[in-house]
DNA sequence: CATGAATGAGACTTCATTCAT
DNA sequence: TATGAATGAAGTCTCATTCAT
């Protein structure tokens, strides 16, 4: 009872930490913008966690585990190379899709921030690329992908894509409705695996 | 001469805050790094330029209009769409190679970060996105390229495996050699315009 | 009963703080040290004591009324002005011999606070002066000490000598063995009694 | 000139920081409290110190470092090892006599603070404690002094009751006037040496 | 009695910017 | 132009104390 008051109050303080970072990004956002949006004590959000940059770190490493786990999954079916990269795509979107403050955060504040945290979760960060350049690598084993475009760089170029959708939405250069949000998935496999050429 | 001597010494301080940022990022570095990086006093940063900001954004504007002046230049040209795509992925990674630490900055302080900077160049940001669209959206046009894939679409798809690239050279998760270098324009249009399955 | 074991958790409390005083001084350990060391509860220590410097100041209270006593005990004895000034040396040395966290705790944070802590027991503490002075008094009236040295001044003499003997043990610059400790009471009074000059 | 300026200020927070060290304590002293003494604005205090805790330490080292001297030079005179005495017991009570709030800080915040400050200065105020061990120790062999007490004993007991006699006037536990600054020195010496014992 | 979550005032330190020289 | 001292607002983190259970 009172673990999972705990585990509540964790939880309360994390949401309302993704809201401010995504309004106002991770340095420009205060601790005490934390605790008000949390409707918490100043002192609260140290008791729950040992510093600001912790709040983001947790917030980071809880989701992009479940992206490991996700290609990690997927990678293990019998699904084709193509399919494997859609699900990875899907995933990605849906994230975006169903809460987008925290994958702004994610991909603003971590996954694109060379400096500062990137550092900190590079080996996490390139553990998502390295799965993905498996399914590509396997592809290609099996005749299904080209030969002459190196995996880890095709993985790069394809998670580079999806990352830059989610930028598009973000900033609102790119329409981001429900609509465009299902179709994405497709064009963006589509868009990779068969090219732009009109064949 | 005195004039030139002013543009000297702005040089001196830019080429220092592009060494600091690319080092510690903006947000760490200090302006009294830049001073001591630059070899002047404290207080000519401030002769020179009004905030520390404005130093990061000229940094930016000075490098991102030669990129806009790029497409539209290769926009004008009466090559196919797949070697105007070349000359824009061309340019931007001979960026990187040619002055890696301007174009960490850039891609780091500015073009990845939603919030802050990046709200403040948004429009020079996406002319650039808007720039490559209409290359994709001629190619359409004229039967190059395939009208299933928006062009806008394309185009962030595009930017964003470049991007990527980049950051993977930044971070070192993919081998960044001169000859690396030389390869990755054509892969990366090769790799956008006939995708990954083999045929 | 529930007397007992109420009074043995503050004794519980009480000599965790000794440890933890003695250790990390009294501005730098926190309440949840003390309670961390006792092996009790957060909020206990406040169940218990009403402050964190009340803590000490119990602490203080406690031994240093031993102290007073024995000075007023010995006081009231036949001895010899000497054997008395023997009596409260040994009474201070082996105070530290067998509680020597107690007596740093004593010492640092109380005796030689001349601001904070040391103001509000400053009556107590010179209660010992007094009672040392009235003894080196008495020995100028009954003949036994020269009647040039003023009886006050003798006494923050001879206490000085003990307590820095006392910190020279706490911070280690002179030996401290259990031999010591035996001699020090002796050497002490004889040092002051008769001068270092050889006669 | 510059030069001088910039020591000036250094002088000016440091003479402000004596003043409420002594009047509040080092731990109940905020910096800015130091700033407002000095009336300074509050960040030059940093601009001159690294911390608070280094100016403490400034406070304390430059002070100590010419009783070190004043031990040292007494030492190497021809006088008596008694004189020589007077001459450490009287550098001591005239520093307080001409600026008690820097002997009140020193005294209180780092030569009897065992914990914190105390272990960082430790070998400096071991260096006075060993230089009038010296002196003892030579009028031991010289035949001034008795054999049969340690010389670093004597030396902490005599150091002890010179600090002892500073605490007495800081608590203002016993009279200080010029008259019993004057007659404290030669009081102190004899007391130590000649012994309280009526011949 | 006992627990430890919750509160929030407070202090240090940083650093962008200004300004006198 | 050039210097770097001076300013002071702002923000992180600590921790004594309170309080609900």
């Amino acid at each position: 009872m009172a673990r999972e008051a705990a585990t509540e109050r964790r939880r309360q303080i994390l949401d309302a930490a993704v809201k401010v970072f995504a309004r106002q990004g991770f340095h420009s956002t205060r601790v005490a913008d934390i605790a008000d949006e949390a409707d918490v004590a100043y002192g609260l959000v140290y008791h729950y966690f040992s510093s600001k940059e912790n709040v983001l770190n947790e917030l980071f490493t809880q989701r992009w585990k479940l992206l490991l786990e996700a290609i990690d999954e997927t990678d293990r079916t019998e699904s084709t190379p193509q399919q494997k990269l859609g699900v990875v795509a899907g995933f990605i979107i849906d994230s975006y899709r169903y809460d987008p403050d925290l994958m702004k955060v994610i991909i603003v504040e971590v996954t694109r921030a060379a400096n500062s945290f990137g550092r900190t979760h590079l080996d996490q960060i390139n553990a998502a690329y390295k799965g993905i350049a498996k399914i590509v690598a396997d592809g290609q084993k099996d005749g299904t992908f080209r030969n002459d475009i190196d995996a880890d760089f095709a993985s790069m170029t394809f998670y580079g894509a999806i990352e830059q959708l989610l930028s598009g939405w973000i900033f609102g250069l790119i329409p981001g409705s429900e609509r465009d949000f299902d179709e994405a998935q497709e064009l963006l496999v589509r868009a990779m695996c068969e090219g732009l050429d009109k064949r």
